[in-house]
DNA sequence: GCCGTTTTCGGCCCGACTGTTTTCAGTCG
């Protein structure tokens, strides 16, 4: 039976989230619906399972309206009020909706004046001054529609971490040189690490807010600017919106808190606070008797009852709970990293030899690599021959003889092949110190034959590492379709290593999925997947989501040191 | 549509900014 598993659940409750929000539902109905997806796919074990025991109504979130429509898809693999609500709303509506400054009403008003159903339809009636004649519309607002048409046709309103956070930096060094500002910080999905970002969001505290805010906007091009008492709003050439509060320096603790998010932790503080008899904004916190002095975020926490909790892990997804209990993790640093294990020399499609690699990990104080260049089927990427394999590891040892003080270990990205074997023998295999697993071809497979193919890899003997676990490319390409859950509890079960890879684009395992590997006491490794020597850097973006995943040092296999890695790999089978 | 330490009805975070208005609605985060 095709069953549609939670991601494909958590997709669909989404969508009718935002077909009630165009067609101007009750916004909180929306939102229920929004919420329900989240807690859908971030659900331990599998759906089915869930509903068979009879817990779907007892999760908190699902009721008997969103529970029965979840029971119709997960048995039927259709929902007819989901169809239903897409004929009753023109499909250019949801294209709409991402346009900067239109919502539902908006957009159903256009509709009923002016028949508009689409992004076209709009961009045409602007251009022929129609909107004049809508009332609440005006001159102003068609230029700004005209724009934000252009904006969004010129650039994914979405951008990778690693792209963005640079730009982020580059504003904060402005910023810093001025007299006025006397605190400043990141906010926002950026503070909070998040893999893929919208904007850059600033805050700052400042003796002269209005100094500030000018220096600020001049930094933007022309259209796009927004300039308040409080908030100032830019686009930078690149197309990247930036944002920059200024509050005072006593507000400062509690709007960096309210500015950083995320929308569903603040909204868990804001109950808490409530139901503590206080109430919170970004201006401070209140009880009766009048406002409470926080003069850091972990006062804060503190006067909330809980102890601090990181930016990484601010997503509403038990943190709250935790801190409460204090229990939140001490999270795994860069610090903590003593090698890597996934790099790629020239012998296959990388650019540096294995001397150079060891210097550039030996510099950044790695005390080991390991090199995993590409297996004999992707000759796409200049795979290793068996002759080759022997080749490389010879070299391998001669340099680990002659360096004492640095370590190589002898590992391979070998392929997984569509029936699920590793494409070398166990005689080839059994020369390296360990086996990186890894999908690159047949990634459309059907999600049970791709999750029986995963699985067979995984407890091959000789696997050690399952590579970038869902073959997702941030903004670019899906993962395939497998089952997580299975592919983690397998993973569990033969003690194997989940790859967290720290590719700006990959970033996969995904932080959901590490917090769920974490639950199942599976270790993940950070792998920079380094193809050259600056993308031994890359490791730090992995840090980011092991953070966001909850994963400690003891998580990682990273942390251990040579002697106890090389331990870990000749215990293997 | 969901939820319950004031609750089974009536809230659901709440403040800033813009544009079109003459006191506010819509959007955003």
């Amino acid at each position: 039976m095709n069953r549609m598993n939670k991601r494909e659940v958590a997709r669909i409750l989404e969508q009718i989230g935002i077909l009630l929000a165009v067609k101007g539902e009750n916004p909180f109905k929306s939102v229920a619906y929004n919420r329900a997806a989240r807690v859908i796919e971030a659900l331990d074990g599998e759906l089915h399972e869930i509903i068979g025991r009879g817990e779907l109504s007892s999760i908190k979130g699902i009721g008997n309206a969103i529970g029965g429509k979840i029971l119709e898809l997960v048995s039927t693999g259709r929902l007819k009020y989901y169809e239903d609500l897409r004929t009753s709303v023109p499909a250019g509506h949801l294209e709409m909706m991402r346009i900067r400054g239109l919502g539902p009403k908006k957009i159903v008003e256009l509709h009923k004046r002016l028949g508009i159903e689409s992004v076209d339809d709009l961009e045409r009636a602007c251009r022929s001054n129609l909107l004049l004649s809508v009332p609440g519309f005006g001159k102003r607002s068609q230029e700004k529609i005209l724009s934000g048409i252009g904006h969004w046709r010129k650039h994914a309103d979405r951008r990778l971490y690693a792209d963005v956070i640079r730009q982020a930096d580059w504003l904060l060094s402005l910023l810093e040189g001025r007299k006025e500002v006397i605190s400043l910080s990141l906010a926002g999905s950026l503070r909070r690490r998040s893999e893929v970002v919208k904007d850059i969001d600033l805050l700052a505290s400042s003796v002269n807010p209005a100094a500030l805010s000018s220096f600020f906007s001049s930094l933007g091009v022309d259209e796009f600017r927004e300039q308040g008492e409080t908030k100032t709003g830019i686009l930078l050439d690149s197309g990247i919106r930036s944002d920059l509060r200024i509050v005072s320096q006593e507000q400062f603790p509690y709007a960096l808190h309210h500015f950083t998010g995320s929308r569903e932790h603040n909204t868990a503080m804001r109950g808490r606070a409530k139901r503590m008899g206080m109430t919170m904004n970004e201006y401070g916190l209140f009880s009766e008797a009048g406002p409470i002095p926080c003069s850091s975020e972990g006062e804060l926490f503190s006067a909330l009852g809980l102890s601090l909790i990181p930016p990484e892990l601010r997503e509403n997804m038990g943190e709250i709970e935790a801190a409460e209990r204090g229990e939140i993790p001490r999270l795994i640093e860069l610090k903590d990293i003593r090698g890597v294990l996934h790099l790629h020399t020239s012998s296959s499609d990388g650019s540096a030899g294995l001397e150079a690699l060891a210097r550039a990990a030996g510099e950044l104080g790695f005390e080991y690599i390991g090199i995993a260049d590409h297996s004999r089927s992707a000759q796409y990427a200049g795979g290793l021959s068996v002759e080759e394999v022997r080749r490389q590891c010879s070299e391998i040892d001669e340099y680990n003889r002659s360096h004492p003080d640095f370590r190589i270990f002898k590992g391979i990205e070998a392929d997984i092949l569509p029936d699920g074997s590793l494409d070398y023998d166990d005689e080839t295999l059994a020369l390296f110190d360990y086996v990186i697993a890894a999908v690159h071809s047949y990634f459309s497979m059907p999600e049970p034959e791709m999750t029986g193919r995963i699985l067979r890899a995984l407890a091959h003997p000789r696997t050690t590492i399952l590579a970038h676990p869902t073959g997702r490319l941030l903004l670019d390409r899906e993962p395939y379709s497998a089952d997580i859950d299975r592919i983690i509890d397998c993973a569990a079960e033969y003690g194997k290593i989940l790859e967290l890879n720290a590719n700006p684009q990959r970033l996969d395992l995904d932080w959901r999925y590490c917090i769920r590997a974490k639950k199942k006491g599976v270790r993940i490794a950070i792998s920079p997947d380094a193809h050259h020597l600056e993308d031994l850097k890359t490791v730090v973006f992995g840090i980011n989501i092991a953070r966001k995943g909850w994963i400690e040092s003891f998580d990682c296999i990273n942390s251990l040191s040579a002697r106890e890695m090389a331990h870990f790999l000749y215990s293997r089978p």
